[in-house]
DNA sequence: CAGGCATGCCTG
DNA sequence: CAGGCATGCCTG
């Protein structure tokens, strides 16, 4: 905590407030840009014929869901899907360990509550609800390290912008913990040596624990965070996209890791996340490919279990027909048509037109890895315990 | 506002503020009931057939339309559709000077801001715009008589809670002007006369203007309102409907007469005026006429310009095919009959397929009066002055 | 300004 | 929880 306090006294020595400056500065962050690896997995060639084969696609069963220990919810088994692996040069870094350090949001494809998108970089959660991150290290960190979180606006025209709760949840006594400011977006949940911090020159609100390793069995840390207002918040985030940014720093203040991922807190993850992918792969295959209406394609990687591939024999069209009459002819003609469906179906097979089981698709893994920037850290401040 | 202020201290005798809580007391008011007039406008049978003919129904563009002096804005001709008329019966009102009061909120069809629907009773207006209500008397009042508007919840779960701004308007610089108390939700505009009245004891906002007779020509003297928050507001209305209440009252406080709209602050007036009068209409088909599907039928005295009553051997039918093999059959079928109707039309007469102009239709005045209950008002204070 | 989307919430 | 509505806002 020393550090946090150095940094909100103003007449302090500007050096010493590096570390966090660091900290907020998003213009190196790299969450928009989406590694090779990744899109090749949204090859647009899988998706220019609207009905595509999504046979190559990884299936979020196949990526997460893994029980996490002692924590009672699905997560990412260890070792898959690294949001970020920071790797601070011991160059740069004349104090470093040289460990690597990665942050895992946790949110599963089936929880409702919190939904992590890997190719989005992006966690789809509920308002006040439980968004686990896992943190892992490769050595442990220096003792009194701490986990930091903070929020900043996505966009350029809003980055300068403190992110903080809207006037009416910070006025609303509904979620209040007690401890937790009430204009504070991020929260820690669970856990008393959370520390939530003010800068006094950037007026913006982060949230500390101190690091702990591992329990026996596992290979990662994780920290339950809360956001305590929907994006769309009218007067607070209002609608506007922001980024968390997770840090692991000394406990003066050295980054020893960080990483960005976007956070959207909706009414409904599940929903918006599919909406969201659905989209990036529709603009995929509009850039890439070349046919140019914006398709609808099934995302059968996420969880929505009533979209089916179409049989195109039992699939349902529509016509149209311009004149009452026209249409009663049409109408009747088809009519009849179905009449003879009908007769045949009960004929020959009852479940002729039931619909197919959904087919799973298979393939060898490949994970969705986003990796961070190198991270430059200023040697100004050495840890001073 | 001497009466405000004795209102306004807990040390008076009680019987003192008995008008103003009549003022607030929605209790009585029918605002709800559709009279029998308006209802036969809605006769159930001209819907049932799904293609109704509408030309019975008035056109909004005869109930309304013709300018008031000095506004510049369109308003109800004068005697046309009052709202509401109150006559106090002089048995109960002592001091009653045999006259009456009759509120006409006069946001025109083709509005984008502020709209009125005679058969709601409802006024749908947009966020701090211009809201002109008329009031008419059929005599003066005494000197020193007050306009006084105020709001309450209309559903019974929530008329006990205080109409006010959301945090997030209440907090924001944008629309202050000011004068008016950033909470409140009603504002009168360009009246410098306007008082802000907070009640002590219920907490209720509402907001007064000296009653001025109508300039020379015209019959009615305008207030224009401005609602500071959207219907939806989070924190604050949070989508419930209100209503508007507004009297005329003595300057010791005495209720000279009382009337009630609903009011929706929202961002498109004409979109939801136009639902919410649809979704009347089809209740009252389904409620009188026997169809159990919900109609969607065109509402034509609406201001859509876009809906035509449509001719049923050029409108637009859909049919529902299942497979595409037989979708194609049909589709060409088609395609060819629409080719002769092509070759044709040509032939005969170029102008055939153009969209005719809408008729007009046109019908004997049926004026949609909406009554307010008889007032109670106890002879508690005589005017002091 | 109309069409359509964005996004919270209600209902079965 | 999915479908669908409610309702502000963006875009042409
Ligand atoms: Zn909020
Ligand atoms: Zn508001």
């Amino acid at each position: 905590m020393r550090q946090m306090e150095s940094i909100m006294d103003p007449d302090l020595d500007p050096p010493l407030s590096q570390p966090f400056l660091d900290f907020w500065n998003v213009l190196d962050n790299n969450v928009r840009s989406i590694p090779k690896e990744q899109a090749e997995l949204w090859d647009p060639q899988d998706l220019v014929l609207g009905l595509p084969d999504l046979g190559d696609l990884p299936l979020l069963e196949e990526l997460e869901g893994a029980p996490v220990a002692g924590l009672g919810r699905e997560a990412p088994p260890p070792d898959a899907l690294p949001t970020s692996s920071i790797v601070p040069s011991t160059e740069d870094y004349p104090g470093a360990h040289g460990f690597e350090v990665a942050f895992q949001p946790s949110g599963t494809a089936k929880s409702v509550t919190c939904t992590y998108s890997p190719v989005l970089n992006k966690l789809f959660c509920q308002l006040a609800r439980s968004c686990p991150v896992q943190v892992r290290v490769t050595q442990a960190p220096p003792p009194g390290a701490l986990i930091r979180a903070g929020a900043v606006y996505k966009k350029a025209e809003h980055v300068a912008e403190v992110v903080r709760r809207c006037p009416h949840h910070e006025r609303s006594a509904e979620h209040s913990d007690g401890v937790a400011p009430a204009q504070h977006l991020i929260r820690v949940e669970g856990n008393p040596q959370a520390q939530y911090c003010h800068d006094e020159t950037t007026k913006r609100h982060s949230v500390t624990v101190p690091y702990t390793p591992p329990e026996v069995g596992s290979d990662s840390t994780t920290v339950l965070y809360n956001f305590m207002c929907n994006s769309s918040c009218m007067g607070g985030m209002n609608r506007r996209p922001i980024l968390a940014i997770l840090t692991l720093e000394t406990k003066s203040g050295q980054l020893l890791g960080r990483c960005c991922f976007e956070v959207r807190i909706c009414a409904c993850p599940g929903r918006d996340r599919r909406t969201e992918e659905e989209n990036l792969r529709n603009k995929a295959a509009t850039a890439g490919g070349g046919a140019k209406r914006a398709l609808k394609v099934p995302a059968d990687d996420l969880p929505n279990p009533k979209k089916r591939v179409p049989n195109s024999s039992t699939e349902i069209f529509t016509l149209q027909i311009r004149g009452r009459e026209r249409y009663e002819m049409f109408k009747k003609l088809n009519e009849g048509l179905e009449a003879l469906d009908g007769q045949e179906a009960r004929a020959e097979d009852p479940g002729i037109r039931s619909p197919k089981p959904l087919l799973k698709a298979r393939r060898a893994k490949g994970l969705a890895l986003v990796s961070c920037k190198k991270l430059l850290v200023k040697d100004e401040s050495q840890d001073s315990d």
